[in-house]
DNA sequence: GCGACATTGTTTTTT
DNA sequence: ACAATGTCGC
C-alpha cells in the first residue's frame, strides 16, 4: 500500500507520532507545530496502515468548529466520508449516548438541554423556593457551586458535610435544582457528561460494548480537560483501548473554569506504557517571535519543557509602543493597520488582541472614524438572542409541556396579560403541588383560584400553546417553526414594534426559519429523536455563528482567549499593563498569574511575521483615569528581540530591562504597585493602584485583614515592607 | 405593562 | 463610565 502521501509532508517527529504503533501516546505539540495536521493523519494512519475501522474511532475536542475543522480535513485526507467515525466535541458525543440510551441513564425521552442562561433563571426559581435572599446567595455564585462539583463528578449527597453552613446551603440549593431538573426533563451542559459517565460507569454490558468498540480515542487540546472529561475518556478507552492526545500545557488557559493542566502529567501514570513526543519546530512565527515566546513563557514554574524553534528567519522585531492612553493606542494601532493595507497586506491577516472585550470600544471607535473594516469577535451568538431564545422556547413547551424554564420565558412574551401576581400564584401552586407550571397553571383555572381576568388570559395563553402543539403535527421542521412564529404573536409582537432593534428581531426570527430549512438536510441517521427535537438540541449545543460568514476583509479583533488556535500575520497586542494584563483579580496568587503568563504567551505565539505590543500610561478604566504601570509580562521579554517606538517625547519612562514594574512620580516615593506595604490601622497589604500625583496621590491598597481600600498617600503614612 | 429611576458589578468562554 | 439588571409608581 502506498502511504509515502502520509508521512511525507511531515517532520521527524510528527512522523514518529502519527506512525507510532498503537498504544497510549502524548503529543506535547507547542504552538504553531502542526497539531491538528498530526492529529488528523494519525487517524487516517490508523484506518489505512493499521486497518482500524473507522467505526472503532473516536475523536473528541472541545469546540464545534474544531471538530468540524478536524473531520473536514480527515475526509479529506481519506478521500472518502468518514462514516462510523464519531468526531465531536466531549459534550456532543455524550449527547448522542443518552439520546441513545436515555432508558439507562434514566431521562425522559425528549429531554432538553438547558443551557447557562436557562440555568442561571432556574437556580434564581430555586433559590426563591428555599426563600434565599438573591443578595446574600448570589445566583452566580450557586450556579459556579453546581457546576464545579457536576465537573468534578459529585452528586449532591456525597459532598462531605465540613460542618459549613454556606456550604450546607449550597448543597440544599444543588439537591432541589436537582430534583427541579429531573422532574422538568432537562439537563445543563455539565450533566451532559456526568450523565455519561455515570450511565457508563454504572452498566457493564453498555461500557463493554463502547470499550470494544472505540479502540482507539483521539483527543485534541488535551491540557484543558476538566476532570470529567478524563474521567470520561479513560472509561471509554478502558484497558484495551488506546488514548492518543495532543496537547500543549503551556497554552493551558481555562484553569479558572475547571481544566486541569494536571491532566497531562498524570496520562502517564495513569495509561500504561505511555509514549511522549514533543513537537517543538515551528511553522508560524519568525524567530524573533520565538524567541520572545520562549523567553516569556520559561518564567514559568514546574512546565513539561518544550522549546520552539523554526527554521525560517529571524525576521522583524517585535515593536513596543508605549502610548499616552488608550485612544493613543488605538490610534497608533489604526494608522499601522492602514499602512499595511496600504502596503498591500490584507485586513482579515491583521488582528488586535486585548485582555477583556470592554477594551474593544475605543478600537472600535477609531476604526470606524478611520473607516477600516473590521469584526469583533465575542458576543450574542445567533441562539443566545432573546427573541430567538423566546421562539425556541415556544417550541420546547410545545414539545413538552413540563419544561417550566420555557414556560416561564414566554408565559407573558408577547404580553399577554399574565402579570406578576398571576405567575406567582401558579408558581406557589406548583411548588405546593409539586406541579410543573404548566400543570399547575390548568390546576389554577380549575380551583378558580385565580381573578376573572388573569383567568382569561391564563386560558388563551393554554389554548394557544395546546393549539400549536396540535397544529404542528406532522410538518416538516421549517413548517414548524414558521408555524409557531407565526400564531404565537412574537413575530407580529417584533413587526409592530418600533425602532431600529426591532427590525433585527424580526429578521433574526425570519433567520430561525431558514436554519431550521438548512437543518432539515443535517439530520442524518436521527438516532429516535424527531427533527424538531434535534433541532432544538443543535441550537444549544451550537449556539455559534451559523458559520464562517462570508469572509469579508476585516481586521479581526478578540480577547486573547479567542484567539488560542489561530494565527495572523500582523498581530497586535493591546494593553500590556499591570491591573489589566496580568489582570487584577490573577496577579495575587501565583497559579492564576502563570495562567496569565500562558494567555500571554498564546497571544505572542499567533503572530506570524509581525507583532506589535502596546501599553497606555493612562487609561480610563471603570470610568476612572489611571495611572498605568506597563505589564510585568514586557519586562520578561528578551530585549534584543524588542523594538521600541516612542515618537513622543513627554514619555521618557524605561520599559524594557526591568521586571519590576515603575516607580511612582513625584512624592509618592518609595511605592510601587504590588508593594507590600503597612499600615498602622489596617496592617499589611499590597498596593493595587494609584491615582493622582503628589499630595493628592491616592493608592489603593489590597489589606489582608482589611481588604481593598484607597488611602490619600500624603495621610495614610505607609510603611514599605 | 411600561417607562422612569436606582442599583450593581465590571476577566477570560464553551458546551 | 456604562451597561445591564431590578424596583417602583402610574
Amino acid at each position: 500500500m502506498d502511504i509515502s502521501d502520509l508521512l511525507d509532508e511531515l517532520n521527524t517527529a510528527q512522523r514518529e507520532a502519527v506512525s507510532a504503533p498503537p498504544g497510549n501516546i502524548l503529543v506535547l505539540a507547542g504552538a504553531g507545530s502542526g497539531k491538528t495536521r498530526v492529529l488528523v493523519h494519525r487517524i487516517a494512519w490508523l484506518v489505512r496502515v493499521e486497518q482500524v475501522s473507522p467505526y472503532g474511532v473516536m475523536a473528541v475536542t472541545f469546540t464545534n468548529k474544531a471538530a468540524q475543522e478536524m473531520r473536514q480535513r480527515t475526509e479529506a485526507l481519506l478521500g472518502i466520508p468518514a462514516a462510523g467515525m464519531w468526531v465531536g466535541t466531549f459534550h456532543g458525543i455524550s449527547h448522542r449516548l443518552l439520546r441513545q440510551h436515555w432508558q439507562e441513564a434514566g431521562l425522559p425521552q425528549a429531554f432538553q438541554i438547558l443551557d447557562a442562561q436557562d440555568q442561571q433563571r432556574l437556580i434564581k426559581r430555586v433559590l426563591k423556593s428555599l426563600e434565599l435572599d438573591e443578595s446574600r446567595w448570589p445566583p452566580k455564585q450557586a450556579a459556579w457551586f453546581i457546576n464545579s462539583r457536576k465537573e468534578e463528578g459529585v452528586r449532591p449527597g456525597n459532598i462531605p458535610d465540613s460542618g459549613d453552613l454556606t456550604t450546607r446551603q449550597l448543597i440544599r440549593v444543588y439537591t432541589v435544582y436537582e430534583e427541579m431538573c429531573n422532574r422538568m426533563g432537562v439537563i445543563d451542559f455539565a450533566e451532559l457528561l456526568l450523565r455519561t459517565l455515570e450511565l457508563l460507569r454504572d452498566n457493564e454490558a453498555l461500557l463493554t460494548h463502547y470499550q470494544q468498540r472505540f479502540r482507539h480515542v483521539l483527543v485534541d487540546e488535551f491540557q484543558d480537560t476538566n476532570s470529567i472529561q478524563y474521567a470520561l475518556l479513560r472509561l471509554i478507552a478502558g484497558k484495551n483501548g488506546f488514548v492518543f492526545a495532543v496537547g500543549d500545557d503551556d497554552q493551558s488557559i481555562y484553569g479558572w473554569r475547571g481544566a486541569r493542566i494536571e491532566n497531562i502529567q498524570y496520562f502517564s501514570k495513569d495509561l500504561p506504557n505511555t509514549q511522549i513526543i514533543r513537537l517543538e519546530q515551528n511553522y508560524r512565527s519568525t524567530g524573533n517571535i520565538l524567541k520572545a515566546a520562549n523567553c516569556l513563557i520559561n518564567k514559568n514554574q514546574g512546565r513539561l519543557g518544550k522549546e520552539l524553534w523554526t527554521d525560517s528567519g529571524d525576521g522583524q522585531l517585535v515593536d513596543l509602543y508605549a502610548a499616552y492612553n488608550e485612544i493613543d493606542e488605538a490610534r497608533f494601532v489604526a494608522e499601522r493597520v492602514q499602512q499595511w493595507v496600504e502596503g498591500g497586506g490584507k485586513r482579515s491577516e491583521v488582528a488586535i488582541l486585548y485582555r477583556s472585550n470592554a477594551q474593544s470600544r475605543v478600537f472600535e471607535e477609531t476604526f470606524i472614524a478611520m473607516q477600516i473594516p473590521y469584526r469583533v469577535y465575542g458576543g450574542l451568538r445567533f441562539f443566545e438572542r432573546a427573541e430567538i431564545k423566546d421562539a425556541l422556547a415556544y417550541i420546547r413547551l410545545c414539545v413538552n409541556h413540563e419544561d417550566d424554564a420555557s414556560f416561564e420565558r414566554i408565559v407573558n412574551q408577547p404580553p399577554r396579560g399574565i402579570g406578576e401576581r398571576t405567575l406567582d400564584m401558579i408558581r406557589a401552586t406548583a411548588r405546593d403541588q409539586e406541579l410543573s407550571q404548566w400543570r399547575a397553571a390548568l390546576h389554577c383555572m380549575q380551583t378558580d383560584s385565580l381573578s376573572n381576568r388573569a383567568m382569561v388570559a391564563v386560558q388563551v395563553f393554554v389554548q394557544l400553546i395546546e393549539r400549536l402543539s396540535e397544529q404542528i403535527q406532522g410538518l416538516a421542521l421549517f413548517e414548524q417553526v414558521d408555524h409557531i412564529l407565526q400564531l404565537s404573536g412574537l413575530l407580529e409582537h417584533h413587526t409592530t414594534e418600533k425602532g431600529e432593534k426591532a427590525q433585527t428581531r424580526k429578521e433574526n426570527l425570519e433567520e430561525l426559519v431558514s436554519a431550521a430549512r438548512a437543518f432539515e438536510y443535517e439530520v442524518e441517521e436521527n438516532e429516535n429523536l424527531t427533527p424538531l427535537d434535534a433541532f432544538l438540541a443543535h441550537a444549544v449545543l451550537e449556539s455559534g455563528e451559523t458559520q464562517g460568514d462570508a469572509w469579508e476583509d476585516c481586521v479581526q479583533m478578540m480577547t486573547l482567549h479567542s484567539a488560542k488556535g489561530l494565527e495572523f500575520q500582523q498581530v497586535y497586542l493591546c494593553g500590556l499593563e499591570e491591573g489589566l494584563f496580568p489582570h487584577q483579580m490573577s496577579m495575587e496568587e501565583p497559579g492564576r498569574l502563570e495562567e496569565e503568563r500562558r494567555l500571554c504567551y498564546v497571544g505572542i505565539t499567533r503572530a506570524r511575521q509581525h507583532l506589535v505590543l502596546s501599553f497606555a500610561e493612562n487609561r480610563r478604566l471603570h470610568g476612572r483615569e489611571n495611572f498605568c504601570v506597563p505589564s510585568r509580562f514586557i519586562g520578561e521579554l528578551p530585549a534584543g528581540q524588542i523594538q521600541e517606538i516612542r515618537p513622543r517625547a513627554m514619555v521618557s519612562r524605561p520599559i524594557t530591562h526591568h521586571s519590576r514594574p515603575s516607580r511612582l512620580g513625584g512624592s509618592t516615593e518609595g511605592i510601587n504597585v504590588g508593594q507590600r506595604v503597612t499600615h498602622q490601622k489596617f496592617g499589611e497589604g499590597i498596593v493595587l493602584n494609584y491615582e493622582g500625583h503628589g499630595s493628592h496621590a491616592r493608592v489603593q491598597v489590597n489589606f489582608e485583614k482589611a481588604g481593598s481600600k484607597w488611602l490619600v498617600l500624603s495621610y495614610a503614612n505607609l510603611t514599605v515592607l
